[in-house]
DNA sequence: ATACAAGTTCAAGTGAACTTGAAGTCAAGA
DNA sequence: TCTTGACTTCAAGTTCACTTGAACTTGTAT
């Protein structure tokens, strides 16, 4: 019929609970039309703007990130074609780079099994590359991190 | 001197903040005794319970579960030798996993930039293997599977 | 004697990503 | 007419893993 859906359609065809929905819809990831009604009514495109955060929740990103993603997208269209070739690039880059850091973790679990080390300020393992401080309050800011786990400040 | 070491010392080797280790320590992670002005004195060994915390963490346990694991080592000790290996024979199985969906999400990824899909309710990449409906309140805990692991921005 | 660093406790705050609950609107069916 | 169900808004609550701040005590250095 019409090309617009209800909230509860979209929230069962992509498992996304609709409370989630509205506060995506705050946080300006998705946006609706009205019906008479003042439901909201989305365009089908957003099935795949939808998709698009849940993958890259999936791959780590917060959703400032994923906003700073959308954002390049032309109004109102989920990606599509170059678009979506182009955000997933950096995606698989991003994956990448995961997967090693937790290859990384595998074989040094193993090495520390026979050397039965484990302290931080000699293992490598703990120490990956990046030595830098930690910043700011909150949670786990730093851990699995935005760029390091500091477990030798100096 | 003696083999029994300050916060501040503790903190300074594994990198973790005084405030967190306190919290650790609320949370029976840690132990410790007291010096004669009420100060906390960590046993040396206390090194290698942060290291394992810290790595815990790192691929994507919760201080719940890193509290389980820890509970099942004899007081006081952090893991060595027969115990180190029994735990983290649970980590690698972990770390795999982990992987595995990576690569998953990666292929998809690429699939999807060819079909052009992307579509949740029929993407094999959206519903991997669970499509348990969300449990609880509270933050993600469907997303990134039981357990979130933090992928890094970068 | 005084200052200062390092420690203590306890309560409250933080950020992310939502969820829950209360109170209300609106259209369709029995 | 009445009820049900789907929807709305808005404020407040929830979890995790901590951090921050206030108020206080101890030990060492000057």
């Amino acid at each position: 019929m019409d090309n617009l859906i209800a909230i509860s359609e979209v929230s069962r065809r992509s498992g996304v609970a609709a409370s989630a929905l509205r506060f995506y819809e705050e946080l300006g990831l998705i946006t609706s039309q009205r019906s008479g009604a003042g439901h909201r009514r989305y365009p089908r495109a957003v099935l795949r703007r939808v998709a698009f955060i849940v993958f890259a929740q999936r791959i780590g990103m917060s959703l400032d990130e994923v906003a700073a993603e959308l954002a390049k997208l032309p109004e109102g269209r989920g990606p599509e074609g170059e678009d979506w070739s182009q955000l997933s690039g950096a995606w698989t880059a991003r994956i990448d780079e995961r997967i090693a850091e937790l290859q990384r973790l595998r074989v040094g679990l193993t090495a520390c099994i026979g050397c039965g080390c484990l302290s931080l300020d000699r293992c490598q393992l703990a120490n990956p590359g990046d030595r830098a401080a930690r910043f700011g309050p909150g949670p786990r800011h730093w851990i699995g991190a935005p760029r390091t786990i500091n477990l030798t400040p100096s």
